[in-house]
DNA sequence: TGGGTCATGTAACCTGTTACATGATTAG
DNA sequence: CTAATCATGTAACAGGTTACATGACCCA
């Protein structure tokens, strides 16, 4: 359950309202979790059932009526539950679909499978390139033992990440394109 | 739409009830996508509706009855238009529960981070010795231009992605552990 | 002889995706 | 002046997870 539990999150820096946090989220989670707007939306509505977090209506009049949320003692408490929680076994879910669909390409031309690795070759340069470039807009961090850097852990995961994919899938299309 | 092609795929090998399509899975796609039975009865059912596969009731007497599946003209054709299409957007979708954890780790104390990392760590070196053992009892592999050994290619995979999810474990440690 | 595992599934719920709605503002 | 984008969401459907059901067989 990391979707509601990265709203709390974001909640915890700011009152906001969905968009707002659709916005946010963007910015911040999405190299690691996509989640679209009307997931959000829904998700705030389950959390004030809860408990978590509240609402309050606020008019406007330029745009139409926004509803923003702000995180309860409750929704507090349990995102330092969730964090503190050992349990690592839900952190392994694997799904990955270009290894499904390469698995299967025994049925269909060799080029398929080439094209289909170029494809997702780019993705994952466009990828690096964007996250690169919004970690060195922050410039540089300071840590110290009271306050380590996680962003900047994530960043960094994700930024070899793609390197290790693009590397592997260099060295399959090299590895396809040599058979005989 | 990975899964029900996942199980297409299974089924051009051989005719599966849904019990047996869930062992296979687990033999051979788990390591990079998990799926968990009812999950597949029910793919199972709605590949039914659409045309790609059909079923026969076969009576067992020491065992409760099963239905057992078979893929058509149409699943094959759907399995190939599938392996073919270029579309690699889809391919992408990122969804790390360990990171979005990490992210939000300046929150509690340091050591419940580093004990997650710990627990995610072991994991890793499971999945990991789990797949090479299972590659291991393979053997080796004849490779030709015909047919390339996709399986490998994505156990390949899996497997170096896992040693760099360890090694980058271990860095975050020593420098989480390095702070002052 | 009682608790696990095999073999087969169904039902209910939770999460993610796609499509749509509305009125203002900005860009070309 | 027309199309995109901003700013706000709702509704419906598809996919994933958890819990339960049933009867045989196998091990201690």
């Amino acid at each position: 359950m990391s979707l509601k539990h990265g709203l709390l999150g974001l909640l915890t820096i700011r009152k906001s309202s969905g968009y707002d946090l659709s916005k946010l989220f963007q910015e911040s989670l999405s190299f690691f979790w996509v989640a679209n707007q009307s997931q959000i939306y829904r998700e705030l509505d389950k959390m004030e059932e809860i408990g978590w977090v509240v609402s309050s209506k606020v008019e406007q009049d330029a745009r139409p009526n926004k509803r923003v949320y702000g995180i309860t003692k409750e929704g507090n408490q349990e995102l330092i539950r969730w964090l503190k929680e050992g349990n690592a076994e839900d952190l392994s879910v694997v799904r990955n679909p270009l290894l499904m669909k390469l698995f299967f390409s025994g049925k269909v031309e060799k080029d398929h499978a080439v094209a289909l690795l170029k494809n997702y070759r780019a993705i994952c340069v466009q990828a690096r390139a964007e996250i690169s470039e919004q970690v060195a807009g922050i410039g540089d961090v300071e840590e110290t033992a009271a306050k380590p850097a996680y962003w900047l852990y994530a960043t960094e995961y994700s930024i070899r990440q793609y390197d290790f994919q693009i590397k592997w899938i260099d060295e399959t299309i090299a590895r396809l394109e040599s058979l005989k």
